[in-house]
DNA sequence: ATCTCTTATTTGTACATACAAACCATAGCC
DNA sequence: GGCTATGGTTTGTATGTACAAATAAGAGAT
């Protein structure tokens, strides 16, 4: 069955979650050469772009919460992509060499994963469901 | 920071996901007053609907793995309002007493969750922002 | 009638995420 | 200087979801 003839296909609760689940399914294909999950591989591209950044900065970046980035930190030191410096209250994380060394693979996976969804939906369209997705987000707080 | 700012703002991923777990959090909310996730409250509303619905059908219709389904009955049976009949390799679910008790509160909650939402967006733009949305997810298959 | 093939469901396990509480360092204040 | 408040980070724990393997029942073929 497709969503658009499930019975609660008007729901904004059903559409948000059927999407995201869909979109984090493409998402992991595409970063499988990284061997991260979409969300690991976002903080370290971040990471990679702003080294020493802190997780406080990189949860409001991510719209994810506090623990949820450290748990993913964790998981990428285990790997050794990113280093930990905790410097009083507050921690830097910076790329590791190996690290560093990933960011033109990361960078192939994410337009990778850009092509993948313009082949479904128009450049126009995707851009203005995203910005409004993003919008609708921002409201709901 | 709101979601519209941060660096991945244009990114399908980052979006469907943002939006999907504030919308959650929105429908948490929303269903607190049956001591229901939304995904157990969705069930049960279809179940109640369609006494003796399959998992397979509810698993299309939820849009989500049949395992999780499995998951989701365990716990409505726990609490007593589903009640689970093998019948050769399928399996019937039907609402309980307790279950069909519930009902006009679980349609309260729903039209309380579709108010707040219209709160934040119209219900022009909120109709199609959805309808996009279930369109996008069926492309993804 | 038995053996295999398919289909429905469940189970074991794993992952992403969040909340609440704990931890810990700094800053302000007395 | 010591005490408390604050803010950043981590830990314990719980939830929602899925994949892959296991189970079980029916369908077809020989």
């Amino acid at each position: 069955m497709k969503a658009t003839e499930s019975k609660f296909s008007q729901c904004l609760y059903f559409a948000a979650n059927t999407l995201a689940r869909k979109v984090e399914k493409l998402a992991l294909k595409s970063w499988k050469p990284v061997h991260l999950s979409p969300s690991h591989a976002y903080l370290l591209i971040m990471v990679l772009e702003q080294p020493g950044l802190q997780p406080g900065c990189l949860a409001k970046h991510l719209q994810l919460s506090p623990s949820t980035i450290t748990r993913l930190i964790e998981k990428l030191e285990e790997k050794r992509l990113v280093t930990r410096e905790t410097e009083g209250k507050t921690t830097l994380v910076f790329p590791s060499e190996e690290g560093k060394a990933l960011q033109p693979l990361l960078m192939d996976c994410l337009s990778d994963f850009h092509e993948n969804s313009c082949c479904l939906i128009s450049l126009e369209e995707r851009k203005s469901m995203v910005a409004n997705m993003c919008s609708l987000a921002d409201k709901l707080g």
